[in-house]
DNA sequence: CTCAATGCAAATCATTTGCACACCC
DNA sequence: GGGTGTGCAAATGATTTGCATTGAG
């Protein structure tokens, strides 16, 4: 058929990270401010990594909020999963939606400054054994691998 | 013997990782200064992590050194692997020294606050599977995992 | 002597906070 | 209507920077 499936596909998930967000909401019983929802809508038509500035640089021409609220709802948005924040150094906080998006680690260049992101299994296995070996329950992991392009003089 | 081999170690520990920062600040060109010896001294008088405040404030008893050469040190010792610095979460920068210290990851617990250190060699078989399947080299990496005691209603 | 290193204080900059107003429930 | 959420501007706090002074080579 005709149709665009690329743009039927995103707003499908648009709707659903929508309804995500709502059910949240209810449950904390926060209030379901547009602003949320516009933040929400703005970080799914990304693609990959952005940070704060970018954000609120982008969203100054649609819906205007302010920076106070932006590092608000983020914390929100990270609490139900639906976005997931990255440390690359310390002054280097940058974001990526999360919804049915497949957890990955991330390799730093720090020559070239290039981020690669890859899946290892490995790393849940050493998640079980810590669990097990030290009786806790794990939830989440940061990991970052920093190098260098071979090769070069 | 009757020595007191807890003392005797401290101090050869002491002495060698002055030659090795001696050695790392003649290849460099840099100059050997009282204040940079100092607190190395003082760092290989710590066990565990210390944040630069503390640092300072146990520096300030002793051998006066200002924050700006403190920072300034931590990058050399950083860059000549007599320190490893730990960035937990955003404003928690600890270090610890490095020399003879066992490689080690983290896991945070989120309740208590506690920090369990770990090693795990499957780490090292992910950098190299890495290293080979991206073709680049590892220098180093960081790792925490996340979570919370067991059995907590 | 010369210039890198130091100390001090001011600057930076992402994030947080206080407060008055707006608007979700 | 009442109180949470928002915007704004000011505050924060770890780290950096500028500059005059010191001291290592």
């Amino acid at each position: 058929m005709g149709y665009n499936t690329e743009i039927v596909a995103e707003t499908e998930i648009q709707k659903k990270v929508k309804d995500i967000l709502e059910d949240y909401l209810k449950e904390k019983m926060h209030r379901r401010t547009p602003e949320r929802f516009a933040i929400l809508n703005e970080i799914y038509s990304y693609e990959g990594h952005f940070d704060i500035d970018t954000l609120y640089m982008n969203m100054q021409e649609k819906y205007r909020v302010s920076r106070a609220t932006l590092y608000n709802t983020m914390e929100l948005l990270l609490d139900c999963n639906l976005v997931r924040k990255h440390q690359f150094g310390k002054n280097i906080s940058l974001y990526e939606k999360a919804y049915e998006s497949r957890q990955h680690d991330h390799i730093i260049l720090e020559d070239t400054n290039e981020v690669i992101e890859f899946c290892d299994p490995r790393i849940q296995n050493i998640k079980s054994t810590l669990e097990e070996v030290f009786d806790i329950d794990i939830n989440r992991h940061s990991l970052y691998f920093y190098g260098t392009r071979k090769n070069k003089k």
